[in-house]
RNA sequence: GGGGACUUAGCUCAGUUGGUAGAGCACCUGCUUUGCAAGCAGGGGGUCAGGGGUUCGACCCCCCUAGUCUCCA
């Protein structure tokens, strides 16, 4: 069976036990603890926690996870996968133990013609915590199971807890058993290799208390409201059911792997390490695939770096295997076709993923070029010096500095007959991590405690009606201060509100907080900021600047209008410079994030390289076209599916409800789903000024611009900036580049002049000079001042002339100068004088320090300065002395 | 978030315990040749990423900032 059809029968058949369908989630997970979405529970944590009220009582999804915590693994195993689907079913307070074991049996026992898996009840074993009673009664009349085939075991394999107090429960496991082939019989607990875990059902069940870790805990009692949650690893029942070995072998990977095969000329099956690479690269690029769908890019930190690692350690393992072109355009392409079907929306993604899976491969195959240069010099090093070892130190600069992976350093070095170092290597390695750890930990803020807000929360959602009205009548549902929910503030204090309606907008997708005030009868609240602590609620940070406030009270929520129009402004800007930047840079350029606030905007895309003036230009032309065209804006709710069908653009990293809300500027020229406050037209941004673009990380650019008057301002600044440029220059401002440049010139000539005639007058002076050499010893010895130096350049070319104006005999030049009250002193010594014993270097240090200063130089030419220029007679006196 | 490396002529890069910034290619001029990266001679082109510091003196040593590459969390 395919593995999209075991993933439409399941959500097909919990449909028909009425649960909801949920769509998968992003990988990127909403929350910011999670690098992704790591589990089918994730986007549930919230109705689980109680954190939320949930909206349905049962629900179903297939759910898109990826964990690269044992991305080693991955290859060698039959079972470790770094992206996988989890198949989940969820009770939130619904139904209980016995429901989500009759569910299980029934899904994976039924026979295939009436929606089932049509597993032989014959191979399925179950495990159960050790002293959960009900489990095992529920499981012998649902199932009819013998009880040898009931395993019971502790805390470790089937007690759930998120580590921290919470919800926790027991868990019951069903487990397929492949057969004697596979190894040792005695169900799970005897080996999980022949016996796979495909279906994990967790009862939420107790609340947990603190204690150490997931096996050392204090149970407080039973939880009010009981949950379920589930979880059927999608791969491991589709290579199961499809006969093959592993999930590397399954319709949605194995095409990849053949891929693979194909561009390396190897057979799958004949050699164990190469059959290892093989499955790496299914898998990493599966994953990688699927990762860049939901808007991850490479970079050097967070999800950008595991998404590269994986990208980085294909292209690795197809050079094992023996391919050092570029093969990403056929991988990704089959990939990409064995999961369309199911996910449809990787066909209009693909370009996108696939340009920026290609960028990783070439900048990587750069990084590999030069990082094989280096290791080709160490190579040569070693071997020149006969050694038979590359130290752990070289292998972990190529791994550390040039990103040179070290299993490709031993390949090359055991081609040239040299081993490495390995242990020195790994304890580089394991240091460079402790490091990082040790800092992780140092900066681990305290995490917040939301639990005071969820209260709230579950009296209703907050209306917001900031769309339609800038003040809006409410009432006072909460008050928290200090973290601590209380009935009234008095004068003086910060507190949040919490209102049942607000026309506050709370910050979100990019927009800043409207600011405002918070107003009733002898009551004035300053609002300082506004944010959704807990979806659904929003909370008013708020200065209470006069009166006091009490839980109940009638306000009205007053937004400050000009501030709302310039946050208008420059949220609409953000969208048309969006659109506009889609439009000259085409559809690969996609926002990544955004900031705006009244007068500001700040938008950053994928992108690879800076744009030149003439692309900013463009983009902001093209900008203010779409301004000028007073383009109408709308925004109109309707379910995702609908506004993906009509082109609207998704952004990455923010989650969705059912219904979303499109926002369009001129029709079809910008419709994106956004939450935020705009203007009506889209000339009411005024303008758009493109002030600085920048990098904000490989593969990602930062745009920044100025809005509406505060543009105007810029621009007037630059104006006056101008305008006094041009004043010093005694020019207009039209003029003043040209004049710019002219000064320049001249400039740059004048310097040239001056450095000739400086050249001209000393060489007149040497016939003169010539004549006053005297002999010191065999020496020809000259020790002049020179009032009329310009520079130390000049008084070298002195010295050098004068020191090959004797032909074979031994000379010593020194002359001595005052540049700008400093007494400098330059020493030249020929050839035959340094075979006398005479060095430049070290008669400069003697010179010098008579002078009160220091200096040196090389055995031929040597120069110094001092600070006291009466003794500059003396030390050449000195001088003559030393060398007589 | 924490490390490491790099930034020198239009391009690719040298630069040796701190002492006159170089090469190849490209460009300009002339000659010689008119055939696949043509030869010869001459020439122009540098705020050595930016800013501070140490020093008589910094491309070089120290600090800060920016950009690029890279590893780890």
């Amino acid at each position: 069976m395919k593995t999209a059809e075991i993933k439409r029968r399941w959500l097909a058949f919990f449909e028909s036990k009425d649960h909801v369908i949920v769509p998968s989630a992003s990988l990127i997970s909403e929350d910011p603890t999670l690098l992704f979405t790591v589990a089918g529970m994730v986007p549930f944590i919230p109705y689980m926690s109680g954190l939320v009220p949930a909206p349905y009582g049962r629900a179903t999804s297939v759910q898109k996870c990826v964990r690269t915590l044992d991305i080693e693994e991955v290859g060698k195993t039959t079972r470790h996968g770094t992206f996988f689907q989890m198949n989940g079913n969820f009770s939130f307070g619904d139904y209980f133990k016995r429901e989500a074991i009759e569910y299980a049996w029934e899904f994976l026992t039924s026979s295939v013609d009436s929606g089932g898996l049509g597993l032989p009840k014959e191979k399925l074993w179950v495990t159960v915590y050790k002293d959960d009673d009900e489990s095992i009664a529920i499981w012998q009349d649902v199932a009819s199971l013998p009880l040898e085939r009931i395993q019971r075991r502790g805390m470790k394999d089937n007690y759930w807890s998120t580590g921290q107090p919470g919800p926790a429960g027991p868990c019951s496991e069903i487990y397929y058993d492949r057969g004697p082939d596979y190894g040792i019989e005695g169900g799970p607990e005897a080996d999980e290799d022949r016996y796979i875990e495909i279906w994990n059902l967790v009862f939420m069940q107790f609340e947990r208390g603190l204690g150490g870790g997931k096996e050392d805990f204090e149970i407080l009692g039973e939880l009010p409201k009981k949950n379920i949650d589930t979880g059927m690893g999608l791969e491991r029942v589709a290579f199961l059911m499809q006969g093959v070995e592993n999930l590397y072998e399954i319709d949605q990977v194995r095409p990849v792997l053949d891929k693979a095969a194909e561009l390396s000329g190897k057979t799958y099956g004949e050699n164990e390490a190469d059959d290892v690479r093989l499955r790496v690269v299914a898998d990493h690029i599966r994953s990688s695939l699927m990762l860049i769908g939901d808007g991850v890019s490479p970079s050097n930190d967070g999800r950008g770096y595991v998404l590269r690692r994986l990208l980085r350690r294909s292209v690795r393992a197809m050079r094992l295997l023996g391919v050092s072109e570029p093969t990403f355009s056929e991988l990704f392409t089959a990939s990409k076709n064995a999961m369309v079907d199911a996910y449809p929306e990787l066909e209009q993604e693909f370009p996108r993923i696939l340009n920026t899976a290609l960028a990783e491969e070439e900048a990587f195959l750069r990084t590999l070029v030069s990082g094989t240069a280096v290791l080709e010099s160490h190579i040569d090093d070693a071997k020149a010096s006969k050694a038979t070892e590359l130290s752990g130190d070289i292998c972990f600069l190529l791994h550390d500095t040039y990103g040179f992976p070290i299993d490709l350093t031993l390949e090359i070095a055991e081609e040239n007959g040299l081993s490495v170092n390995r242990a020195d290597f790994d304890s580089k390695m394991s240091e460079q991590r402790q490091r990082a750890k040790a800092d992780a930990k140092l900066k681990k803020a305290g995490g917040v405690d939301l639990s005071v807000f969820s209260e709230f929360r579950a009296k209703g959602e907050s209306v917001f009606t900031g769309y339609e009205e800038l003040q809006s009548e409410a009432k006072v549902i909460g008050l928290i201060l200090d973290g601590v929910s209380v009935s009234s503030a008095a004068s003086g204090s910060v507190v949040d509100v919490i209102l049942n309606r607000t026309s506050f907008y709370a910050e979100s997708g990019g927009q800043s907080p409207d600011a405002g005030e918070i107003i009733a009868d002898g009551l004035v609240l300053e609002v300082l900021d506004v944010q959704k602590p807990v979806k659904g609620l929003i909370s008013h940070r708020a200065l209470v600047k006069k009166g006091q406030i009490a839980v109940g009270d009638n306000v009205l929520t007053v937004v400050d209008s000009s501030w709302r129009l310039g946050a208008a402004q420059a949220h609409s800007a953000t969208h048309v410079v969006h659109a506009a930047l889609r439009q000259v840079l085409g559809p690969t350029a996609l926002q990544s994030g955004s900031y705006n606030k009244p007068g500001y905007m700040r938008l950053d895309f994928s992108w690879n390289q800076a744009l030149s003036q003439a692309t900013k230009s463009e983009i902001e032309e093209v900008s203010n076209l779409a301004i000028r065209q007073d383009l109408a804006v709308s925004a109109q709710f309707m379910s995702l599916p609908e506004a993906k069908a009509w082109g609207a653009v998704a952004l990455f990293g923010e989650t969705y409800d059912e219904s979303v809300r499109v926002v369009q500027i001129g029709g079809p020229w910008s419709r994106e789903l956004c939450g935020g406050t705009h203007v009506s037209r889209s000339s009411q941004i005024g303008l758009v000024s493109v002030t600085n673009e920048s990098s904000v990380g490989s593969g990602s650019r930062r745009l920044e611009a100025n809005v509406g008057l505060d543009a105007i301002a810029s621009f007037n600044q630059d104006r006056l900036l101008l305008h006094s440029i041009a004043e010093q220059l005694k020019t207009n401002p039209r003029n003043s580049l040209e004049k710019v440049s002219q000064i320049l010139t001249e400039l740059k000539e004048s310097q040239r002049l001056l450095a000739q005639f400086e050249a001209q007058q000393l060489r007149s002076l040497v016939p003169d000079l010539v004549k006053k050499f005297k002999m010191v010893g065999n020496i020809n010895f000259l020790g002049q001042i020179i009032p009329k130096a310009a520079s130390t350049d000049s008084l070298r070319e002195l010295v050098i002339t004068l020191r090959e104006s004797m032909g074979n005999q031994a000379v010593v030049v020194a002359l001595c100068s005052v540049i700008d009250d400093k007494p400098f002193v330059t020493i030249g010594v020929n050839s035959a004088a340094q075979e006398l014993g005479a060095k430049a270097g070290s008669l400069v240090k003697l010179a010098s320090g008579i002078l009160g200063g220091g200096g040196g130089g090389k055995n031929d030419f040597a120069q110094g300065a001092g600070t006291d220029s009466s003794k500059i007679s003396e030390a050449l006196l000195e001088l003559e002395k030393a060398l007589g």
